[in-house]
DNA sequence: ATTAGTCTTCAACACTCGTTGAAATATATT
DNA sequence: AATATATTTCAACGAGTGTTGAAGACTAAT
């Protein structure tokens, strides 16, 4: 475990993270990811065995960071409030704010790994089953803490307001440019300040109009 | 432009959809799609010209269709409505609904593209500009309509609202599975009837929480 | 300074990729 | 029936794929 070995490590997750991220895991080749990490091919396969685990090496580097802060944001919510109930837009915030500031605060840092995050939830191949083994308990955890600020929500109407909360944050992560076209330069895509000051709002009335009786 | 020649390239054009749709565009070989439509390699390269242009003949085969039907939705709304304005839930739900209802209705024949546009709307190389190039025309009508129901709103709260609706339609198209693992079998992405008894309320709520002053 | 173990380079393996030109066949037109 | 055109097959092209084994260089400990 020596020191230079570390470096070449995380720079090879670098590499495959942005180019990943950019083309998706059959877009692009082991050879592109090792030139642009400057290192030797074969170094791919002795730090990790082969290309998949090399991406899923790329997907779990980050994403106890990310489960962190928003699980730290949910109990930041709930330690505020004592006896009485956390807004249902509060919740909402601490899943989803987190996210939208760290990406917002450091984008080289977390720009490329949220855009891979947004292809895999809409992948058909790899959306179910990677979604579920990441983000899974916490996922549950903030559906506990929804279910209490609406007491009476029938719970298919509670996962499917889930879906699509996740539909919304992910394409926001995606940062495809699509709003600066369609908005003729008004809109940004990558404009997470914008997201932020919208997205729980937004989510929360989905939320309340379908679980609320 | 024989008979016989044209169910080929239709039957090209379907198996290029099911692999395109789960495995993306460099998931997927010539070679494999012209194995699952049961002809020569060659052929695709002499009905379309390069692995490229198939993928796009598969886009443009049926969006037309999809955009005539949201169309005609959305005009039978404003018709049904003379003088007085249509509510932002029944407008959202011409945009929304056409989808899922032919989705629900003939799943077979619509799964596959719909899952591809999922992924397209979601891919940092794409999603820009294809879903600008096939979509936009129909989306900025959605949007003039949209803001007479919603007078007073500001513009870039219309665009990030969209967005939202954006992200959380296309991500029930990718039908991934995953809420069935996440609600234990109690809820399932497939089910096109569900998600419409949902989205429109879901959706119209938040524009209302965002654009409504 | 020598050894032991980690890390890196080099060269190659067997295979698959997108694509093409020419030959063979089927269809349409006269 | 004969001709012209549209469609399909066959075989191959050069380039690139993921992956590996063996040899070299570096680092840490004796």
């Amino acid at each position: 475990m020596a020191r230079k070995a570390e470096e070449t490590r995380e720079r090879i997750l670098d590499a495959a993270e942005a180019l990943f991220a950019k083309r998706g895991f059959d877009g692009v080749t082991v050879r592109q990811i090792m030139s642009e990490a400057g290192a030797d091919v074969a170094l791919a396969y002795y730090h990790f065995k082969s290309k998949r685990d090399l991406f899923d090496a790329v997907l779990l580097r980050r994403v106890g960071t990310l489960n962190d802060l928003r699980l730290k944001a949910l109990e930041q919510v709930e330690q505020r409030h004592g006896d009485d109930q956390a807004s249902v837009e509060e919740i909402i915030a601490a899943f989803t704010e987190p996210l939208l500031q760290i990406l917002e605060d450091d984008p080289d840092e977390w720009r490329d790994y949220m855009a891979l995050i947004a292809q895999i939830n809409n992948s058909p191949e790899w959306g179910g089953e990677l979604m579920t083994r990441y983000f899974d308990p916490l996922v549950s955890r903030f559906l506990d803490a929804l279910r209490k600020a609406l007491p009476d929500c029938d719970e298919e109407d509670l996962f499917w307001s889930y879906h699509f909360l996740s539909g919304a944050l992910t394409l926001t992560f995606a940062e495809t440019g699509r709003l600066d076209n369609l908005s003729d330069g008004l809109c940004h895509s990558s404009d997470m300040q914008a997201a932020k000051a919208r997205m729980s709002r937004f989510i929360a009335a989905g939320f309340m109009a379908l679980c609320e009786k």
